[in-house]
DNA sequence: TTACTAAATAGCCACATGGTTATGTTTGCA
DNA sequence: TGCAAACATAACCATGTGGCTATTTAGTAA
């Protein structure tokens, strides 16, 4: 059962896609993704560079992981998370790119 | 001011980044944009294809416009939209790719 | 004018969820 | 044992929003 996207997707298959995208669709989530860019990193380690709780950061992290975007491995008292899949990072640059052709355009031109 | 994710977003950025991907990250809104992949369709011809109230559709037409993501163009009684940006396919390919990436795996691996 | 169609808007409700505080659970060390 | 650190989880709250029905607005035709 392809999801090819020129092919019209089911409503089962909608949602799960819909799902992948909500994952994306939180800056607390996005400054996580941020901050594993440049390789693995600890919980503590994501909270130190955020302005959020342990807690917050903890359940955001569950919910990226059970969508299969970062990767989960104790290591003695700590437990390491990094980005699971390159496709995240196309992701991002795409939405950046779009943004900053519309920033391009002077917004007064509307008149 | 250029947004390249290799580099951190600040809050306000990261909020516009998290605020295109909401745009797709409901079902609805995805159906939509499935049936403009082909051009341009009027309200109600958007309306005959999906299961939802006229009401809605223009609703979630409203977001998707004012994200950008699509055009907008009247045409005597009717309002024809369009995908705005070439963007939305790469984006919808690259999420149903990691899907079918995923869905090749078998469930039952985790014992 | 009147009537009809197309689309947008308003008001409302039910639900999902981001964030918080508080508590558990696991691991390492004294 | 006991304690502390690192994460996860639970319970709760406030907010946002998808969807509905009802209404409004705009264009067309009689």
């Amino acid at each position: 059962m392809l999801l090819i996207f020129p092919v019209k997707l089911n409503p089962a298959q909608l949602e799960r896609v819909a799902n992948l995208f909500r994952a994306f669709a939180e800056p607390t989530r996005l400054a996580i993704i941020q901050e594993l860019k440049s390789g693995e990193l600890s919980v503590s380690e994501i909270v130190d560079q955020l302005t959020t709780s342990q807690a917050n950061v903890s359940k955001q992290l569950k919910l990226l992981y059970d969508a299969g975007l970062v990767t989960r491995r104790k290591q003695a008292t700590q437990v390491l998370y990094g980005i699971a899949e390159p496709m995240v990072f196309e992701l991002c640059t795409l939405v950046c790119d779009k943004l900053n052709r519309d920033a391009e355009k002077p917004a007064t031109l509307k008149f």
